[in-house]
DNA sequence: CGAGTCATTGATGAGGTTCAAGTGGGGTGG
DNA sequence: CCACCCCACTTGAACCTCATCAATGACTCG
């Protein structure tokens, strides 16, 4: 428990191991390691498990699996979903780089699945040594609380969207967040390929794989953005946003 | 920040600090104290803020206000509800005595509102001082975590009952889930009080108080439970559990 | 007693699902 | 290279669940 790990940081360290360093990641300002100075990034550095490749559809882990690790997007794209008794599948989330992943599992077990939607890494963090680690470094506690708790936020959000929105709502939400987050990685808001299928998107949405397709059409008929298969082209994100945050009126799906 | 808390545990303490300590609250087996050694429990108990006193309807915090301290509910009954800029309410849970509140905060300010149910009272726990007991208490601190988690995984059963379910299983999983609650509390699983409004109730399961209305009044008429005004008796909770785990067939509204 | 709040019940229709058919790549095999 | 199939997606039509609107009832508070 409080064995300290007392590598200092200026270890000999393989080529490989610094292609792969938090501190050389392109997502060490959004990720875990955000605002630590060096030296804490480097302790951090020494805990991560491994890089682990998934091929698209591949699973991260399961439901009912037992915890050890945390995992860090390093490129790519995850969903996360959860099934219940029955059988029904609810996506809770799509995940990102710099995105954690597995932290509803810190209760014991896995509650969900995780499933590559694209070719993609992730850093494995072992729960174990990550909270080793937080002794010996407050900012990084300070900072893992503060994600946990934008997940919290995250997810009243989309209980906001699935219990009070019509679908045109949904979907506007939908694009502007997944814009918002691109724009934060450096890439276009405007311009995106939609890694998930219309099915995927309507689970997500509480909608059907028709509807997401229905309103595809409904607002590349508006002008509102260009499709082509999953590449998707905001042509008015402002009258997205006024969408999004309900202050225009919504029209059915005819 | 590293500044230790070093009373001892057998300090003179008042009467009525006995009576609100955390070891004699009947609670400390469900709230933060759960597992923990007396000493550490003492030493929880002396960060504890105060407590506070609220009558029904009355606001604990409020979107956008900085955050400072969670809560844990002493007893009595809370609703926390989120707000967009359109000013439709989701509401997001609700909590009872031994649960914690705002730690949807923790990322710096508040981002939904709570409100008491009816009067209620909350032990103020001021996340600073927490933060320096979790580097002396690693106990607490997995604790803690485990809660944080509990909290995302509960909000994801919400998005899979908003995203997936009839009104009728949406309602049946509410009240398999009270019953849980109040039975974990040493109360009847059978019978109980809804401490909040058919109004709450149906913004909590995205449905209209009318839904809410029928629901009870078909449920009753199956002889599944019996009503008077908010109070509730189960008469055939396998039913309602079938239901809620969506095993048997749902019936329209009508 | 009237005003106000909360809940019940009925009638109607909108919003989105379901069912069904069709389109259009992208890959594979002949 | 083309024929074929498979899959993801699109589009149309009918249906259904639940929201909306409206009227009424029950209880509380001044």
């Amino acid at each position: 428990m409080n064995q300290a790990i007392s590598l200092p940081g200026d270890a000999p360290v393989s080529i490989q191991a610094l292609k792969t360093s938090c501190a050389a990641c392109s997502m060490h300002q959004l990720c875990l390691p955000m605002g630590l100075e060096d030296a804490d990034i480097n302790r951090l550095d020494q805990i991560i498990g491994g890089r682990r490749r998934l091929a698209k559809d591949e699973r991260l882990y399961q439901m009912g699996e037992p915890f050890t690790s945390l995992y860090a997007v390093r490129f790519g794209h995850f969903k996360t979903y959860q099934v219940n008794a029955a059988g029904e599948e609810q996506i809770t989330g799509f995940q990102m780089a710099g995105e954690l992943l597995g932290m509803d599992a810190i209760s014991g077990a896995h509650h969900c699945d995780a499933v590559a939607l694209e070719d993609s890494e992730v850093c494995e963090i072992p729960f174990a040594r990550l909270e080793e680690l937080f002794g010996q470094v407050p900012a990084l506690l300070r900072h893992f609380h503060r994600i946990m708790s934008q997940e919290i936020t995250r997810e009243q959000n989309v209980m906001l969207l699935l219990g009070n929105m019509r679908a045109e709502q949904r979907f506007a939400v939908f694009l502007v967040n997944l814009s918002a987050r691109y724009a934060a990685r450096g890439y276009s808001p405007n311009s995106f390929q939609l890694r998930m299928s219309r099915e995927d998107i309507g689970n997500y949405l509480g909608l059907t794989i028709e509807s997401i397709s229905r309103l595809l059409s409904r607002f590349k008929k508006q002008g509102w953005l260009q499709v082509d298969k999953r590449e998707v082209t905001l042509l008015d994100p402002a009258k997205l946003k006024a969408l999004a945050a309900g202050l225009d009126a919504c029209s059915p799906m005819g």
